[in-house]
DNA sequence: CTGAAAGCGCTTACAG
DNA sequence: CTGAAAGCGCTTACAG
């Protein structure tokens, strides 16, 4: 591999002059300057980044912790990579993946080993265990997720609770009195999956307001199960007709269930649903919704985290996305 | 931060000895070592991975590239990541996401930094200019596709010919004559991805010994488009009522599909695929197919990179995975 | 404006 | 068996 030294000696200069037109932070003469870039050009040079870390203290890496407990839905995942790993090139950044089951171990050694200026967290969980540790560090991170203690973390997340409240709203001005509310698995709620948790206070608290009866119905998060206790609390005459699904497996079998039970969409059931716009594209989800926004929040996130980078003693950010309500045909009747 | 040098001091050695017990690399007396591990446990000391991969010249990190080009679905490939994460943290490995739009760079950027160890490509494509810049500068990868050049870079994927002869016979054994072979867009053959083009030259061949018509007809992976396509082929009588589908997104949407038609499996139509087994499982698909097998893919790929990390001049390995059928009822009867 | 020197936190021959 | 020294490839005060 070629070296700085190699660019310096072929350009006839010292190292330092050569470091400092890499990293432009010094004045060179233009002529200097040409000379060196002509022999990082033809010698192919290219900074090590491993060495220029060591050197900076600055790895130019984000640790994305993901912690694939049970219930979270994978393919929605990807989404949040993806938009991670773009957003944090716009700053000059790349992406590490921490997937340690042990997720707190994948945190203490991300901070231990340097390996990483700063962390994103998906799938905050409320009494997280993750996140005293980087309040005693003090170490660079944001949320994904909203847990009640924060601990004085940067936070990001769709406002769940406002998204909870919405569609609330519009099932009760669509004449609902009485709603069945397709939760997730009570293990989510007890993990304390932030957003779940927002979500159900929330939509409680709306129905209570709007004078509508929930009735709150866990399903499965594997598909097959979903299905089957889709079919049975569908079918099943002493449920309301209206639904509202936070269950992202729900979401995605629910048509397929109403297909089988021969219930057609708005006129057999009202439906409404939080779940991720990309999840709706790809299984043509025809269902009054608003979306998760994998992009806005994981673009954010790098955002706050960037500037917790640039000032690590600003206070604590928390930034909520608002929702939008994305109508389709599927809940305007009253059942 | 705590260093090497602060442990020594704490345990009274050389900054040489606590090496010696970090890599385990040399034989150091149980007293002195005691010693060291104290220290190490009370300063909660731990190794500074940057300072280590440089004086190594290993940095424990693969690049994963990916390359999110036009009918990639996105969802399948959360599936892949955290294969590849888990299986390289078997090894000390972690991941790190490549995803600039321009693939060559990513490539070159990554291996000139110096920042990973070796690669891992996902979506190979046919004259992939990736393999050329990989192979010239002798860089440890592995292909998860194969291309018809393989520039001496280890390569695995499943065997996508195999499949698509097993799904082809299928048909052909339940006595269908005529298959709609609804494909991928045109255009993903002609950027030349691989496992669709082995796939369909092998469905070809297949259908011509076992003297069965097929009938190619591209479908769109964006799902509303795909669902209009499918609407449209699905209902002209001119069409077999046989389908073998290579397009995730067709197979998504299909059930919908059929159930705006009125057409039940297997009685209007006989249906065989090949997806993913995630997909399948996330979208309840009751469809008789070859899984795609993301998890054996990405194991298999971080074992023929540690080879290859091993052994610089090993000769380039190829590995075909053999798909099995995964008989539902979509597709035993006669159309 | 440029260069010599020290340092980032490790590892690894090489002496002893 | 342990330690002093050199080195990995950079950057950054500090002189000049």
């Amino acid at each position: 591999m070629t070296t700085i030294g190699d660019v310096a000696r072929e350009a006839g200069v010292s190292r330092s002059t050569v470091s400092s037109v890499l990293t432009g932070r010094k004045f060179v003469t233009p002529k200097t300057r040409q000379r060196i870039e002509a022999a990082i050009e033809q010698l192919q040079f290219s900074v090590n980044a491993g060495a220029r870390a060591l050197a900076t203290a600055r790895t130019m890496t984000i640790g994305v912790v993901v912690h694939l407990h049970q219930g979270v839905f994978e393919p929605a995942l990807a989404a949040y990579l993806f938009a991670l790993s773009d957003a944090a090139r716009e700053y000059g950044y790349s992406i590490m993946l921490l997937t340690d089951p042990d997720d707190v171990r994948a945190v203490r050694d991300a901070i231990a080993g340097r390996r990483v200026d700063g962390l994103i967290l998906l799938d905050v969980v409320d009494d997280d265990p993750r996140l005293a540790l980087i309040e005693a560090k003090r170490f660079p991170a944001t949320l994904i997720g909203m847990p009640e203690q924060r601990h004085g973390i940067d936070a990001v997340d769709l406002d769940f609770a406002a998204a909870a409240a919405m569609l609330i709203d519009h099932l009760a001005e669509a004449g609902h009195t009485e709603v069945m509310f397709v939760t997730w698995p009570a293990a989510l709620y007890q993990t304390g999956s932030t957003y779940a948790v927002r979500f159900a206070a929330s939509a409680r608290a709306q129905a209570a307001i709007r004078r509508v009866r929930l009735l709150e119905r866990p399903v499965s998060v594997d598909p097959v199960a979903a299905h089957d206790d889709l079919i049975r609390l569908i079918a099943d005459p002493g449920n309301p007709r209206a639904l509202l699904v936070h269950n992202d497996t729900a979401a995605v079998v629910l048509p397929a269930v109403l297909h089988e039970l021969g219930l057609r969409l708005p006129d057999d059931r009202s439906v409404v649903s939080l779940h991720s716009a990309e999840l709706a594209r790809f299984f043509t989800l025809d269902i009054t919704s608003v979306a998760s926004e994998p992009f806005a929040a994981s673009s954010l996130a790098v955002t706050l985290l960037m500037r917790r980078l640039a000032d690590p003693d600003a206070p604590a950010e928390t930034r909520l996305i608002q929702p939008s309500l994305n109508l389709k045909g599927s809940a305007p009747g009253v059942g």
